[in-house]
DNA sequence: TTAGGGTTAG
């Protein structure tokens, strides 16, 4: 869009006694209506040129608003003439407000140089200006010039000090000088809670508004905001419910505000029901508390009623968007988050870096490689591609699309790396079944001086149970709780429960499990059956699977893994009871799913699919695949299926596996590529993997799966997991 | 019209 230019161009005829520069009224309409930095460069030179030197201040003013021209701001406030208290101090609030605050600091010292009026309004911002930009030292200079100046007892002066300390941590300095208040309204008490707030210190907020009540202040709806949003943030429930009980018994007036702060809070802590009453009293509904709803039900997993709420929002803001997009990220639904980014660009809202975040991640879940790449390019353009959050979820994206070497790739050019990029390094080759590079990196990242966190360790520990490496994970364990003093978290309990599960160390898995200090979840239950099932020891792996079923009755894992087992044993009612109890809860097998990425798009196949519009020719490939291979040596393994089966049904139930469909529709359009990716929801079973790696050698393609833990790269008929998974 | 406090994502 074209820039409007000024009414008279500065290298036009307009001279002192002609044109808009004539009046010194027109001076300041113009100043303040200047819409570029080039245009107001241009009323300063004409400024200069008739020697309204008094109106130097407020081009200064004006000059903050626009980025990137500190320089010249403070070249003018070299030259602006000493200013009245009252503007002083406006210069102050204003470079407090900016959205760089510490530049304050550099201004101020140029205004004390100049010998600027300093006085007791100066002091709120100024101390604004160092919260805001968490400068404890600058905050502490301006205190003790306020004491120096005998300002520190006003109470405007003492709640800034207050807010000070608060925000940058230092709260017992902060109640120091709260203790020290002569007098105290409602603001002071507010900024305190704040600061209790801020440090998740919720016994102090609540003895706080215990001790409000013997004072002269009551709390307001602000307070109450400033606590609920707190509550929210960290799911404070219980905290969160007495303030709502304080504000019922209080009858205070629930403004939108507060309205939505409560709706946030109780959706931000899961209680949905709770969040969509009040929500359906809002009246009229507002985007905060849409977006939170939005929020509070992707977070709950309940994508399609954040969905309907999301649809209703009429002026989408970037907040919303990346709300919605950030639900779908984390959901089963990944592609619909780039569906949604697509359609924010098309709405004219500008993603920020944390947009990016949530469609990187979206991409990395959905491990389709080409619309990676893409996004990749895009947050280039962006010119988002230096920032380290970005290329730490870059590095994972490529990772969990199967493409290593770009990880890598992202990962060398990083100029500066934080435990978080070595962390995502670490886990990108754990699931890649490269452990002596996650071991080389978590070496070498010590060696760097960056200290691993709990991630760090799922990420090692991970890699030594996909190599099945038992003595080293017990040395990194010991390692990480005598050497880094990390308290072991159910995650890492849980790699440690597979990797001695795998190696079929079945009874040290169950010792750990028994004798871990937390509860063991269903997904450590699982691991422990799941290593029962592989190695046949289905007594230990009955009592594991009852156990899951005690803390998830409708898991349909363990129901599976009964039933067969059952069957194997033929305990024929036992069978039936499993299997009357599935049909009546509505409980079967996850279907399996497989997508490959061709020509842009996902193709999408389940078991047994039929429905793909090249099925014809998809299933005549693989009969001819199935020929060939087997020429290679491919005998069906049907052990992964439902035992009671007859053997026809049973090749056919391994044979229409979906990563098998996707393989062969993967041959017939990408007869040139030399790889094929394929990502699979479940685990790859003994079969598909035994066709893959034949099939990698008979077509000679390097063939990409990843299942729903790890990858498998085969090539020349060999995996990269070594037939260990 | 010279000063201090509140809501949404990651």
């Amino acid at each position: 869009m074209a820039q409007s230019l000024l009414p008279v161009p500065a290298t036009s005829s307009a001279t002192a006694s002609s044109g808009p520069f004539r009046h010194q009224h027109n001076y300041a309409h113009l100043i303040s209506t200047a819409a570029t930095f080039p245009q107001l460069k241009q009323i300063h030179t004409q400024i200069l040129k008739h020697q309204h030197h008094h109106l130097l201040f407020h081009l200064l003013l004006s000059s903050l608003s626009f980025p990137c021209s500190n320089t010249y701001s403070l070249s003018l406030l070299s030259a602006v003439p000493t200013p009245a208290p009252n503007l002083s101090n406006k210069l102050i609030k204003h470079l407090s407000r900016s959205n760089d605050p510490l530049i304050t600091f550099f201004f101020f010292r140029t205004m004390q140089n100049k010998a600027f009026p300093v006085d007791r309004y100066s002091f709120p911002p100024l101390l604004k200006a160092a919260s805001k930009s968490m400068a404890l030292s600058e905050g502490k200079m301006i205190h003790g010039l306020a004491s120096k100046m005998g300002f520190d007892f006003d109470p405007f002066v003492e709640t800034a000090l207050v807010g000070m300390y608060g925000t940058c941590g230092h709260i017992s300095e902060a109640r120091l000088v709260f203790d020290k208040m002569s007098y105290r309204d409602v603001v002071t008490w507010n900024t305190m809670i704040e600061g209790y707030c801020q440090l998740g210190l919720f016994d102090n907020v609540v003895a706080l508004l215990e001790d409000m009540k013997s004072s002269d202040a009551e709390p307001d709806e602000r307070i109450y905001t400033t606590i609920l949003s707190a509550c929210a943030r960290v799911g404070n429930l219980d905290v969160g419910k007495i303030v709502h009980g304080l504000i019922d018994e209080h009858k205070l007036v629930i403004d939108s505000y507060l309205h939505s702060a409560l709706i946030n809070m109780y959706a931000s802590c899961g209680a949905m029901d709770v969040a969509r009453c009040l929500y359906d009293k809002l009246n009229p509904v507002n985007i905060v508390a849409s977006t939170a709803m939005v929020s509070g039900y992707s977070e709950a997993g309940n994508v399609e009623a954040a969905r309907l709420i999301f649809d209703k929002i009429i002026d989408k803001d970037l907040v919303s968007w990346s709300a919605m997009i950030s639900g779908y990220a984390e959901s089963d639904a990944p592609g619909e988050s780039l569906r949604i980014f697509h359609d924010m660009i098309k709405s004219g809202v500008k993603p920020d870096q944390v947009t990016m975040l949530s469609v990187i991640s979206a991409c990395a879940r959905l491990g389709a490689l080409d619309q990676a790449k893409r996004i990749h390019l895009l947050v280039d353009d962006m010119g988002f591609g230096k920032a380290l959050p970005i290329n730490n979820a870059l590095i994972d994206m490529y990772a969990k699309c199967g493409y290593l070497l770009a990880a890598k790739e992202v990962f060398d050019r990083m100029s500066r790396k934080n435990v978080i990029s070595w962390t995502s390094m670490i886990s990108a080759f754990a699931i890649h079944g490269d452990v002596d590079d996650a071991m080389n990196y978590f070496n070498h990242m010590k060696r760097e001086g960056v200290e691993p966190n709990w991630v760090t360790f799922v990420g090692v520990l991970y890699a030594c149970s996909h190599a099945g490496l038992v003595e080293d994970g017990r040395k990194v364990f010991e390692l990480m709780v005598n050497e880094y003093g990390i308290t072991p978290k159910l995650e890492h309990y849980g790699c440690m429960v597979d990797l001695y599960g795998r190696a079929n160390r079945l009874r040290d898995a169950l010792e750990l499990v028994e004798t871990m200090p937390m509860a063991p979840n269903v997904i450590i239950w699982g691991s422990l059956m799941a290593a029962c099932r592989i190695h046949g020891e289905f007594e230990l792996g009955e009592f594991a699977a009852k156990r899951v079923l005690e803390l998830d009755p409708e898991h349909d894992g363990a129901h599976v893994f009964l039933s067969n087992t059952y069957a194997k044993e033929k305990r024929w009612g036992d069978v039936g009871e499993v299997r009357q109890f599935m049909k009546h809860k509505g409980i079967s097998k996850e279907r399996g799913c497989s997508t490959i990425e061709m020509d842009g798009r996902i193709h999408e196949f389940l078991t047994a699919d039929k429905s793909h519009k090249e099925t014809v020719q998809i299933y005549d490939k693989l009969d001819e695949v199935v020929d060939k291979i087997k020429r290679a040596g491919y005998v069906p393994n049907t052990s992964c299926v439902m035992v009671d089966l007859d053997e026809d049904e049973k090749g056919e139930a391994v044979l229409w596996h979906s990563e098998k469909l996707a393989f062969c529709y993967g041959l017939i359009r990408g007869e040139r590529d030399s790889c094929i990716r394929i990502i699979k929801n479940l685990r790859i079973c003994q079969d598909c993997h035994n066709f893959m790696k034949l099939s990698s050698k008979v077509f000679d393609k390097e063939i990409v799966v990843r299942d729903r833990t790890r990858f498998h790269h085969c090539k020349d008929g060999q995996c990269s997991c070594r037939d260990y998974w």
